[in-house]
DNA sequence: CTTACCGCCTGTCGGC
DNA sequence: TGCCGACAGGCGGTAA
């Protein structure tokens, strides 16, 4: 599933074939996602150039001078650039198509994706409530220190949270806590700012690492050209109930917190 | 304000 | 081997 570095790989793969393309024409084939994609939106993106393709947590903007598309991957969507003539698949629900031949492809299996119109996407009400972004200045362990401050909810739901911080899926939480050494049902106000400093910085590289190398692979995700994502990172926790911790031996162990999967080293997090 | 839970979907996996 | 039900999963919306 597209967590941040898989969005940014995207994003960074489709840029060269969208900024400072004019869109010709949209086809909407299936506008049934997570919410109808608008009618508007076809008539109001046709014959606009894409002047910048921005990343926002988990979502892309395709800015125009009329507005700008908002995009959301969820669970199994990508974005690939195909050629014109290339058919489109079952689940190939929208195509922008530029001038200059190419189109840019939204596939999404489950729909869980969305792709919106906004006049002015900073004041949307998918964004505008959206914490720091994790790899830019202002997360740090003092910020999430500060903002854990009394809260007794599971540090891994804290760290999940978008409020608190955008783009840690539920793989990267899990990954992050365990290198850090935190024990991801913890009381998010009882972990110390030294602790959080950690946490920040073990955020910060697992996803920079990931995107370095291009995002992981995790079921339907592909990069913009088609190949699957080249970070077969070692997942440290990750899916690994049972199977000894790469650094201690201990047997990871699985459990639902904060509504989710979780998986953490019973000797390395506490 | 917080927290829990629902629902949107389909591919995959486990059980029989 | 084949079928089928359960489940996963991001995340906004809503109820409590």
């Amino acid at each position: 599933m597209p967590e941040l570095p898989e969005v940014e790989t995207t994003r960074r793969g489709i840029q060269p074939w969208v900024e400072g393309h004019r869109v010709e024409r949209v086809v909407v084939r299936e506008p049934r996602l997570r919410w109808r994609v608008p009618p508007r939106l076809a008539r109001e993106l046709s014959g606009e150039v894409v002047h910048r393709v921005e990343r926002r947590a988990k979502y892309l903007l395709l800015h125009t001078d009329a507005g700008s598309a908002l995009l959301h991957l969820g669970m199994s969507g990508s974005l690939r650039i195909v050629r014109d003539d290339q058919p489109a698949g079952t689940h190939d629900h929208v195509d922008l198509i530029f001038e200059q031949g190419h189109r840019l492809r939204l596939r999404d299996p489950r729909r869980f994706g969305c792709l919106l119109w906004s006049r002015a996407p900073t004041r949307h009400r998918l964004l505008r409530s959206l914490g720091p972004e994790p790899l830019e200045p202002g997360f740090d362990g003092a910020y999430l220190r500060q903002r854990s401050h009394k809260k007794t909810a599971p540090v891994k739901a804290f760290l999940m949270d978008a409020k608190v911080v955008v783009g840690v899926g539920n793989i990267y939480a899990s990954e992050a806590l365990h290198r850090a050494g935190i024990h991801p049902s913890r009381a998010a106000g009882r972990v110390s700012e030294r602790r959080y400093q950690g946490l920040a910085q073990s955020v910060r590289d697992i996803l920079s690492e990931a995107i370095a190398a291009g995002g992981t692979t995790l079921r339907d995700y592909v990069q913009s050209g088609g190949e699957p994502g080249g970070y077969s990172i070692q997942l440290d926790v990750y899916g690994r109930q049972g199977e000894p911790c790469h650094y201690c031996g201990a047997l990871i162990r699985r459990a639902v917190c904060g509504q989710r999967s979780t998986f953490w080293c019973p000797h390395c997090q506490r």
